[in-house]
DNA sequence: TACCTAACGAAACGAATCGTTCATATAGAT
DNA sequence: ATCTATATGAACGATTCGTTTCGTTAGGTA
């Protein structure tokens, strides 16, 4: 029996048929607060209908999963995905880990991991991150093309295998918690090989 | 009010003022098939006392949180990290990927995969993945030293760095479900970079 | 032999979270 | 003016959490 509805004016309010931006925003700020702070075990969807003062129903409506949560709030927060152009391939795979590994450094790069944690158990997150890799793996591809009309690149490998290679790198350190690596020291073994001579 | 304590002989009792190994046993049981069936959200504690008939208490008293829980499981399915010694650096890098990559696809990828999204957001995790990571590290280091005994190693690259883009390329295939991949396609890149010449 | 101690299964506890449902309000759309 | 869709607080039953208590079992010690 619900009959006390609070008409204050101080709580949000249905703007029609229509989703509340406001609304959106409570939620995702008070989300990624909480995952922020408390941690992934703080990230209920009781915390975030409290701290958003929005109700849960509201909540479920817009994003029925946890993981829709996750991705809703990292793709809040991720920028462009500018890759640099030096004109040289290797410098251009260091720039890339030193750019993305401050980025990682600041909010998102807990949010992505947490992603990727949750991937490994829900379908749909697991999914939505299959294709952000494929997109990132595309942004590399634009780059290598570049470097192999420079004539850079060894002609026994797949560009789509040189680009798995440094999101790999870059997710592993996000993963252990090394994101103060020096991208040129992971962008020289990934360019020449351990090999000696050729 | 407890009092009724069943004495039929089925259930394990306790065996004294020790651990008794047949409920370890049932336990670790228990959640292993419970991980790899139901999923990670189906590893409960109440889900595991109930399918091993133990109590919560006795659960708790000995993995204190579902990361030492996973951690023990993990412990239990893995086997000896034996490197191949083929001679040539290429070819070892080549056989270890084969042969992680099988051993994940049995029950150990699963588990694996769990320890590391758990290390997300569970520091006592977090620090056993570490060292367990550096243990690998180290067996590679061993396998590097005869590689560059027998002068195939590059002079400009850290051995530590080299196994760490192995075991990140392994991570990564684990992490989003490529277990498919051939070990000497990832090999050769990995041992003679992506740059025309040397 | 007679205690002491610790592990064990079972049950129950309060707290927290889950996902859903309900009634009521708001306002765009027709 | 009516219809439709959204936003909200409240409450629900179910589940899990971590802990505690109880009675039982058996090794260790004196």
């Amino acid at each position: 029996m619900s009959q006390n509805i609070k008409t204050d004016g101080t709580s949000r309010r249905s703007i029609g048929a229509r989703q509340n931006p406001d609304t959106e925003s409570a939620i995702l700020d008070a989300a990624l607060d909480l995952l922020l702070t408390k941690g992934p075990k703080g990230l209920t969807m009781d915390a975030v209908a409290r701290k958003a003062k929005a109700g849960k129903a509201t909540i479920y409506r817009w994003w029925p999963t946890r993981g829709a949560l996750l991705l809703a709030i990292y793709g809040r927060i991720k920028g462009p995905h500018a890759h640099a152009d030096t004109g040289q391939l290797e410098t251009d795979i260091s720039a890339f880990f030193d750019h993305v590994f401050a980025f990682w450094q600041g909010d998102a790069g807990r949010v992505f991991a947490q992603i990727i944690a949750q991937a490994q158990g829900d379908a749909e997150v697991a999914e939505a991150l299959r294709q952000y890799r494929c997109d990132r793996i595309d942004d590399w591809l634009v780059v290598l093309k570049r470097a192999d009309a420079r004539g850079e690149l060894s002609n026994d490998i797949a560009p789509e295998q040189i680009a798995e290679v440094i999101i790999a790198l870059a997710w592993q350190h996000l993963l252990i918690d090394r994101l103060d690596a020096k991208g040129a020291d992971l962008a020289r073994i990934v360019a020449s090989g351990i090999l000696k001579g050729r």
